[in-house]
DNA sequence: CATTTTTGTTAACATTAGGTTAAATGGTAA
DNA sequence: TTACCATTTAACCTAATGTTAACAAAAATG
């Protein structure tokens, strides 16, 4: 059974338990790279991919929330766990709103730790197998690179997307032909599903309506109530 | 707003502290069945989908632990949230082996419970995606695609069906040459069983056999005072 | 067979979702 | 700061959907 340890992003400020942490999680078969503030740690994240980050709330220059943000921008999907000295309310709620998959309090049982890790893990590991890797499309006449965010038409010059238009296009080009719900694209790109942010997510797919244009046959079709679909024509 | 409110089991034993929190998860568009015990708990969930189960570990009878056990043979999907008073290292690592999705220790904030559930039917919502239903009919020569709302006759252009003409028409479909109950539909697609209700669904009967007509083996035949009957004759 | 109940059908009406454009907001870099 | 860009909010309009009323026809009832 050749198995690649699955691979953690660890920011934390404090040397001594950033070093118990990460020793302790490597015991425990996991890679672990060890970033010593926020801004160390979002360059560490866009040079690799992992598979679990573990961000500490309270750190100088750049907090936990504020990386999560950034690493939320650049990848909706990777688990992210906090760690807070105090569990303070406003934190959590937060926390949650950036797309937090768990909460930890400072001073943890490690073995808690271990089981939240591996239960996060399985949570991503279905959904991971769908859609993760998957960043090129052809739809129809158009190619769609879905990481540099542009959109070209018949190999001519290509149009770029931005980061709302990018991810909506992305979900409805991984369901084509199939129905891509409202909710989905919502929960997943707005984070909150409410009346303007599908509002807004109508703004955007009237924008790609007017992208996709140039080829007839690719259209957004929408089914009341329930979302939009991406067919092909031919 | 046509929404479906999202379903809550709450399995609590305190009639204080259940009723509280059920008012409270009612006020915040949740529908919640209450149970007082494991046992009934259990039961209830047998007799219903939801979408989130809230459990208290301690109870008499049946602890929270069995319960998710039972309920985890039924159906592995279901979010699983435990609640307790102590949060003792034991438990937790027990409710995590079980399959829990949270822990909550009470008492607890209310506003970061919501946020709990949000999060947590988020993170569902992706993988709902796939779950393969029955979502495609033969009906004579027609296709009914009940997910994407078409119906289509000998391969050609689809209708588009609205969402009340779609699943009354799936529901004649899955009781294909058998009753179905006039009070069945009534309940399952119009959640209510009037007067009013009743001659609506007459209406979407009236539209399905226009709808119908260009097969004329295929007819939707009444039994009087009982419901419907999709009949394929050949 | 007269009467009541149920069903068939059509059309008017009300409500909600979606399409589109433009202006307001907010963040970021020059 | 200004200028720019992505995004949200607002506004207005059209399409889609569902409910109700009204009346006709069929079925049950005694």
């Amino acid at each position: 059974m050749e198995e690649v340890n699955k691979k953690i992003l660890l920011v934390e400020d404090d040397p001594n338990f950033g070093t118990v942490l990460k020793d302790y999680l490597m015991m425990n078969d996991y890679d672990v790279v060890h970033a010593k503030n926020g801004m160390e740690g979002f360059e560490k994240f866009k040079k690799d991919d992992y598979d679990l980050c573990i961000l500490d709330v309270m750190m100088p220059y750049k907090d936990g929330f504020t990386l999560a943000k950034e690493i939320r921008e650049k990848n909706s999907d990777v688990p992210i766990v906090f760690l807070t000295a105090k569990a303070m309310k406003e934190d959590v709620l937060k926390g949650y709103k950036v797309g937090a998959d768990d909460y930890l309090n400072k001073p943890f049982d490690s073995e808690v730790l271990l089981m939240k890790i591996k239960a996060i893990m399985q949570r991503k590991a279905t959904e991971t197998i769908s859609d993760s890797k998957q960043f090129e499309f052809k739809i129809g006449r158009f190619d769609l690179n879905s990481k540099l965010r542009f959109l070209r038409f018949d190999g001519g010059e290509p149009i770029k997307l931005s980061p709302k238009e990018n991810e909506l296009l992305r979900l409805l080009a991984l369901h084509e032909n199939d129905l891509m719900p409202r909710e989905l694209a919502l929960t997943k790109i707005w984070r909150d599903d409410n009346y303007f942010t599908s509002r807004s997510m109508d703004v955007y797919i009237a924008k790609l309506r007017k992208y996709l244009k140039p080829d007839e046959k690719v259209e957004i079709l929408n089914i009341h109530g329930e979302g939009f679909r991406l067919v092909i024509n031919d």
